[in-house]
DNA sequence: TCAAAAATTAGAATCATTCTAATTTTATAC
DNA sequence: GTATAAAATTAGAATGATTCTAATTTTTGA
């Protein structure tokens, strides 16, 4: 591992955020001025081949990248905001469904985040209101 | 509803495949070869704004879109391959699990279809054989 | 029938991503 | 430690999917 592939690693496993290839690539500028776009692309696109983190890939919005851990994501249908769940016997469960050997799933479950909940209604709600 | 939007919704709809842009386009043009693709583009993307196609994003290929009807897919992760499948009552399940109200969701679970199988194995397998 | 609105077209523009070729850095062998 | 090969990085051009703009055509409905 050279030292721009751990960085980029790193800040991605780093948060709980979900970083798009530009958001990595202004998050490793401060520490590492001279490095150029195209050394994020590859060194993502690496590691993601080498199955070191998960790519995002959501109707509507950027590509953006995440740790490996087994998580969930809710999803802003707005904005595009990505919230971390635990589904967590969701691949066993898949696996009986199906015929073929589940490797692995992506699921996006959407909902309006708060604050376009507010931007939508006016108010927060602790619980989303019943329609 | 124009002639050309209603042509490429009933595109969508009449086949359990699930087409890129470009792939409706083709289907398109024997029945209207004057059509340009800027228009399949707005008409794909007025039905999907209105609700009345899915649009699917799976990490490594292009869009792709689909009919509404509430099914989930299996997803082949070397040639992109979508197999349609269902997951009855997973709405209410992830209902249950999340705060938020549950608009839609979208669960793509990744293996390798009978084809891919066999390039990697060379033989077809009835099921997928235990690793 | 005419005016206004909406849809379509052609082609330019955009922008994320990939590619190419040159350069630099790292690893390996002598 | 130095030379050599391999890998990584860089700069910037190229690509390609999608969007945008402005002009034109079609549809609507007064």
């Amino acid at each position: 591992m050279t030292k721009y592939e751990k960085a980029i690693f790193e800040i991605i496993n780093a948060s709980h955020e979900h970083l798009t290839v530009e958001q990595v690539f202004e998050k490793i500028k401060p520490k590492y001025p001279k490095i150029v776009l195209a050394t994020v692309y590859n060194n993502i696109n690496k590691l993601y081949k080498n199955g070191q983190i998960r790519k995002l890939s959501t109707e509507g919005f950027m590509d953006r990248y995440d740790r490996m851990d087994k998580h969930d994501h809710l999803v802003c249908k707005e904005c595009g905001k990505l919230i971390d769940f635990n589904f967590d016997d969701l691949t066993e469960i898949l696996q009986k469904k199906v015929q073929n050997k589940v490797l692995y799933y992506d699921l996006q479950v959407f909902t309006l985040c708060p604050d376009c909940q507010k931007k939508k209604t006016g108010f927060i709600h602790e619980k989303t209101p019943l329609d």
